[in-house]
Formats: structure tokens, sequence, C-alpha cells
RNA sequence: GCCCAGGUGGCGGAAUUGGUAGACGCGCUGGUCUCAAACACCUGUGAGGUUACACUCGUACCGGUUCGACUCCGGUCCUGGGCACCA
């Protein structure tokens, strides 16, 4: 019987598909469609390892069984092309990313022709080119001309808003905006200059500037992402990071936190990744209740879920950060105050959320009035309470709260027992099902009245008034990078101002670096003549989401030049029907896509309000990791049958060295430098004793397929020796 | 620390309104065929135990509910994902 020459077949087929163009998909058909979508990866220097093709296969596999179906399919594949890594190799050295990118990218697409993927080709996108990147600009020039109308619960173009101050300024304007805009009326807007009409109308576009807090790295004059942080430190060269405010563009997600949230009940997604959003949007019931100050005609605003235990309040925190904090310090607080907001500075929320062991925190020597009681109340700050979230000031009832509990009994402070069946001097007690006692008007009832009684009597009172809260926080928009999409801003005498829709692409501009500016600024600040008639064009990018969060229409028209896809085909090919790829984006891109759809439905532009029908995570691949035994302290290792008779650590060793378990020690030693001069201590294979002339034997343990681990195959290997069916199959 | 998911043979994985745990496949064992092997086919294959049966144990761990628990409840451990500038 003669061989199956695996490598002929294949190269004859993938000819034969190519020079047909067997793949290529029709923008009309008689048959029904079918939008199979692959999360188009990230073009890593490394290639494709065996764990990407997993998705990809099981989509190629329902692409061609639709089509035997017959259904007119769009399968396309492209590059999410922007990103850190490809920046930092051009910071290291000097290569322009967009080289790096084009080559990484022709290196993925010759891997998955052999992998045997029926993707139209001739849709691919990449999104770092100035065509695709292009409609990304002009998709944020459309959020900066829209403002949120609740009372419509859509996007409107902000000509009507602008409109609507003409007639009434913001009186009655129900819309999206930040917290604290000052109310005018239409005199007060017609009589405003330029300026301070701009600064109103931030406060309420979609893309808006704002101060946020970023990670600061002083010594590297640039801002971090968490990932690039390490113990407080930055992961290149060690540097120390602080939380700094800056200016940035901001997305105005908050406004379609509801939308989002119902969104989900109408697509078939995993529970999984639903109940990762709820939470990630997380919606809380509750109220806004203000405290007046003693001697300061200031008052604290604080959010809680639980308004029916207000009788418990027996001291308020503040977050560190808060601003009303340098106003009501005393001056004999301030040094302790100040040295504890040093100290509280510079930890990021993820540790200070993480770190419930130890209870910190300090008074300000200020006293809040209870809106019942007239009681004093001390005001204290302390990290546990986040500048973030509600409105960064907590009133707290350590008889209902753990935390609270904590922070009291550590302080002493008083700790008021006003739920029923409690022992407070043991722990709070956040039952929602006791009834409510010691508190004045709300005694006995149960929890859930309670809460209704205690909004009502906060309303009636003018001290505040029942609230919708959301976790979900505006997202940062500007990154201080050079390999992102440039945002096609430019400031007229300070103002913002969009760039012209026919100057747009706004490409990229050279730079002698990849590096920010001595003066901090990023790294476009070095690009020479930045402007627009004169005026200083921005100089942050956009982030990795925004190419992603529209991709999947561009697959639709990929080539149109005068608008992102036209509507008679987004009309025809309509939501993704089936969506593969990795559960880790369920809060990143899968919610910044379906937001950005839900905009674009709402100004018109395309049809429907979620981008991905059905969602399948496809998983990951494990592989055998290979270990070796160090003796501890010594440069030596040991044959893994030897391994009790000594101290030692398991390391990883790349597979690749190790045959049947048994370690190919030339090969280990030119590893690394270190390995040259170790001791290694053999065994014998029959009694497993030790043997100079015996064989050095590794321990294995089945692992996560990492690169970290050393156990990556590459799927490259596997086709070469077995050819491209035996992968699928494996892999299926 | 918080949120989400998971933990079942050597491996991938079946089985849940609570009713024979390990379907199916891979691997491995033995056999048939062959000079021999590969292929193919047949057989066995959770662990202990037995000549063989019996029997005992067994779904991460501890406990509970139940006539009966992989399944339900309480607690613990471990792994993976996310925690807002990695992609």
């Amino acid at each position: 019987m003669a061989d199956y020459l695996f490598a002929d077949v294949e190269k004859h087929a993938r000819k034969l598909w190519a020079d047909q163009n067997v793949y290529k998909t029709d923008d009309q058909s008689e048959k029904p469609k079918y939008y199979v979508l692959d999360m188009f990866p990230y073009p890593s220097g490394a290639g494709l390892h065996v764990g990407h093709p997993l998705g990809y296969i099981a989509s190629d596999i329902v692409s061609r069984f639709k089509r035997m179906k017959g259904f007119n399919v769009l399968h396309p594949m492209g590059f999410d092309a922007f990103g850190l890594p490809a920046e930092q190799y051009a910071i290291q050295t000097g290569q322009h990313p967009a080289i790096t990118t084009e080559q990484n990218i022709k290196r993925y697409v010759e891997q998955m022709e052999y992998i045997g993927l029926s993707y139209d080709w001739k849709r691919e996108i990449t999104t770092s080119d100035p065509a695709y990147y292009r409609w990304t600009q002009w998709i944020f020039l459309q959020l900066f001309d829209s403002w949120y109308d609740k009372s419509q619960d859509k996007a409107r173009p902000i000509t009507e808003l602008i409109h609507y101050f003409d007639k009434n300024g913001n009186v009655g304007l129900q819309a999206q905006c930040d917290e604290n805009v000052p109310a005018f009326d239409a005199t007060a807007w017609k009589s405003a200059d330029e300026q301070y009409q701009s600064d109103l109308l931030m406060h309420y576009r979609l893309a808006y500037l704002a101060e946020a807090r970023v990670n600061w790295c002083p010594a590297l004059g640039t801002v971090l992402a968490n990932d690039e942080i390490k113990d407080g430190l930055s992961e290149r060269g060690g540097h120390p990071v602080e939380i700094r405010m800056m200016r940035q563009w901001m997305m105005r997600i908050l406004a379609y936190s509801q939308r989002l949230l119902d969104g989900l009940n109408e697509i078939d997604w995993s529970d999984a990744i639903k109940e990762q959003q709820r939470n990630w949007i997380g919606r809380s019931e509750g109220a806004l209740i203000r405290f007046s100050l003693e001697g300061n005609n200031q008052q604290i605003e604080v959010f809680t879920t639980r308004p029916d235990t207000i009788f418990g309040v027996s001291f308020m925190v503040l977050a560190p950060e808060h601003a009303l904090v340098a106003e009501i310090i005393t001056p004999e607080n301030r040094p302790h105050i100040e040295a504890y907001i040093t100290k509280a500075k510079n930890r990021s929320e993820r540790e200070r959320m993480a770190d419930v062991k130890t209870v910190s925190g300090a008074f300000t020597g200020a006293y809040a009035i209870h809106p019942f009681t007239g009681d004093k109340i001390p005001v204290w700050i302390a990290d546990y309470v986040l500048a973030s979230y509600g409105t960064g000031a907590v009133m707290a009832v350590p008889g209902g709260d753990e935390r609270d509990w904590r922070f009291a009994n550590h302080f002493q402070l008083p700790i008021l027992d006003i739920i029923e069946g409690s022992d407070i001097s043991l722990a709070a007690n956040d039952s929602k099902t006791s009834r409510i006692i010691n508190s004045g008007f709300l005694n006995g009832l149960e929890v859930k009245t309670a809460i209704q009684k205690a909004i009502e009597a906060l309303e009636k009172g003018g001290l505040g008034k029942g609230r919708i809260q959301f976790r979900l926080r505006d997202a940062i928009f500007s990154r201080q990078r050079y390999w992102g999409e440039p945002v096609p801003i430019y400031f007229e005498n300070g103002i913002p101002k969009a760039m012209p829709d026919h100057l747009l692409p706004l490409q990229l501009p050279a730079v002698d670096k990849y590096l920010p500016t001595e003066d901090g600024e990023p790294p476009l600040g070095r690009a020479e003549n930045w402007t627009y008639n004169g005026h200083p064009i921005e100089t942050t990018t956009m982030p990795g989401w925004a190419g992603s969060s529209w991709y999947f229409l561009r697959y639709m028209d990929p080539h149109n030049a005068t608008t992102f896809a036209e509507r008679n085909k987004i009309d025809y090919w309509k939501q993704v029907d089936l969506y593969m790829g990795g559960a880790e984006h369920a809060t990143g891109h899968l919610l910044y896509a379906r937001f950005w759809t839900q905009f674009l439905f709402d100004r018109n532009w395309i049809g429907f309000k979620e981008p991905f029908k059905k969602l399948v995570n496809q998983g990951m691949i494990q592989g055998q990791s290979k270990f070796i035994y160090r003796v501890e302290g010594k440069n030596a290792f040991v044959s893994a049958g030897l391994k009790n008779n000594f101290k030692t650590t398991a390391i990883h060793v790349d597979v690749n060295m190790v045959k049947l378990d048994v370690l190919d020690l030339e090969q280990f030693k030119n590893w690394r430098t270190e390995y040259e001069s170790a001791e290694f201590l053999l065994e014998n294979p029959e009694n497993g004793e030790i043997s100079s002339t015996g064989i050095f034997k590794c321990g294995s343990e089945v692992e996560k397929m990492s690169k970290s681990k050393w156990n990556v195959v590459n799927p490259d290997d596997i086709i070469s020796q077995y050819g491209a069916d035996t992968l699928r199959l494996y892999e299926m």
C-alpha cells in the first residue's frame, strides 16, 4: 500500500484553493447568510502556537459545514495589529513597528494557510492599516459628536444638544453627563465664550476629555499599564511608579450600562460570560445621602445600598483622594493625614482591595452631622474606600458591614446595634432578612421595606434620594503611546476640535524615537509639524480595543473608501452568527464592541444592537511540561529518580530537549550559560541508583501550554511531520 | 482580597429534575495475522484484593442531607480566567 503523501496533497490543495479563489465570498446571494468569526489575533513575534488554531479549526469546520448545507458563509480573518509588544520592540531596536507587524502578519497568514483554514483572504484587514484606522478615527469623531439623551435612551448628534442649550440651557435636560455640571439657562449659554461653551459640551460628549488616574513612572517619563508594573516597580528598569491625575480622552460607556445589561438577555452566550459582564457593570440599587459638616457649608455625599442602616452610622470614611479632604482637615491632624495620603497614594486599587488584613486610616478632625439624629459623626479617611466607586465616600455602619466593623474595632469607634439578632461584639450582621432596631422611624421593619421607608424620608427631607449606581466606569481612551491610532483632534486656542473628514486618515507621523519627550509628552510630541493650520494636534493615541470594537463590520465591505461599510452590505450580513474566541475578553473587548455597536445603532449607521449573536469560548490547550531538579543552593541537578534523596527545586525545561523522559544533556548545557558548568547526577535506568554511566531523567506534569512553561508545541512542526489533517483532528 | 469557571482512570473526556461512575476515543496489555514488524482485527484495561470469584475503596479534601450523592448543602484546598493602559 502506498503512503499518504500529505505534504504533496496539501501543497496541491493550497495552490488550487488560492488559484481558483474558492473561498471568495459574495455579498449577494440567493442562499441564506451565515457569519462565522474568529477573534482576530495580535500578530506577535513568536508566531502561532497550537493554542491559537484550536478556535480557528473549530470555526473552520462550522464554516465548511454551513457552506455544504447551502449557506452563503462569511468567514474572514484579520489582525489586531496595534499593541505594546511591537512598540517595546521598536523602543529597543529602533525599527518601525509597522515593519515588525507586517513581517509577523506574513508569518501568521502562512501558518494559517498551512492549517488549511478556509478564510476569504480578499477580506483580510489590519487595524494598523491607515485605510482601516481611517474609520476607527471616524467612529471616534462620531462619538465626540454625540451626547446621550436619557429621555429617548439613545445617542444623538451634538448639534441637537446645542439647539437645546440655545433654547433652554441645560434646564430640564435628561442627559448622561459628568457629576457637578453647573446649571445654566439659554441666556447664560449664549453669552458664554467659545472656550466655556466647549467646556460645557465636554461634560456631555460620549468621547470627552477629563482628568483620570494613571500609573505614572517619573523615571521613564511615561504612563504604564498595570501589566507593566511588578511589585510597585516598572517592569522595565525597576523604577518607582506613582498614581497621577492626567487629562485623558474618555468614553462615556456608563451611558449604556443599563442597555448593556439588558442586551445580555437577547444573546446566546455562556452564562459564565454574561455573569462576568453583569458583575463588571455592577448595577446596585440604593440611595445617595448628603451629610452636612460641622462648621463648614460643604456636604459629604455618600452612596449606600443599605439606607435602612442609617441609624447605625457611627463614623464616615472618605477615600484619601477625596476632594473634600484638604478642606476639612483640622490643623492638628494635618501632619498624620498628609502622611497617610502619601502612603495610600502609591498603592494600586488592586492592592487596596486585596489587602483586607491590615486596617489603616486616619482621623481628619472634622465631624459630620447625622441627618436624622443630629449626632456628631467623626470623619476619617481610609484606603479601603476607593475614589473611583460611588462618591468616594461611605457612611460607616459597623454593625452591618464587615469592613466597617473591623475598622471600628481597630480604632475603637462605637458599634451600634441596629439589626435584630446580632452580636455586634463579635461581627457585623449583614443579614437582609432581619428586622431593624434602635432606628427611630425604621424600628421593626424588615430590610426591604426599611430601605424604601428610608429613601422616602430622605427625599422628603431633601437629604438624599434613591439611586441606581453602577460599578462600571467610563473608559479611559487615551494612551501615551506611539503604536496606536492617532486621535483626530486638534486644539485651536486650547479648544479641542475634530479634524475635518477629508484629512482622515490622520496618519501616524515619523518620530526619531518611540519614547516620550523630555517633558513627558507622549511619543507623538516628537513628530515635526504635528499641527493642523498651525494648531497642535492631540498627541495621545487610541487603546488596543478601539480597532477591535468594530472590525466585524469592516469585513463586510473591507475596501470601501467612502464609508466604513456600505449600509446594504451591513443589512445583508447583519450580526455575527457565531463568534469564537477566548473567555479572557469577557469584560474588555466583548463589552467595548457591544458598546460601539449600540452607539452605531443609535446614530443609525447600522440596523442591529448586538454584534455577536452566539459566542463560543474555545478553552485552552494543555501541554506536558518537563522538569529537572536542581539541588537547593547548588548548581547541580539530579535525575528524577534520585530527587527524593535531595532537597530540590523543580525547574521547567524545554520539552524539545527531552525524549521519552530522558534529557539531552548536551542541548541542555548549551541552553543557558549557567548550565554549562553545572553538575549532573545520573541514574541507572535498571535499578534507579546513582550511576556515572546512567541517564538523566526528567519529571513531567500537565499544565497550560505557555511559553513560560517551555511546553509549547509549534503547529508548523506537527504539520510538517504529520500533516494538517492530523493537527486539525487532534485539536478537535 | 473580590468576581467567574473548573477539579472524574496514564490522557482527552461521558454521565446531574439525586438511581449500575468512568460511555466513546487515545494510550497501554495480551492475542490473531507476519520470517519479523507496521497496518488490521480480537481481548483486557479505575485502585486494592483473589488462581478465579467474592469483597473493599474510589469523582480534589473535610463534613452534612438522603434508602441512595460526581450530582444537593456547608466549609477547605488547588488550577485557570478577569480585576479597568497585556492582548
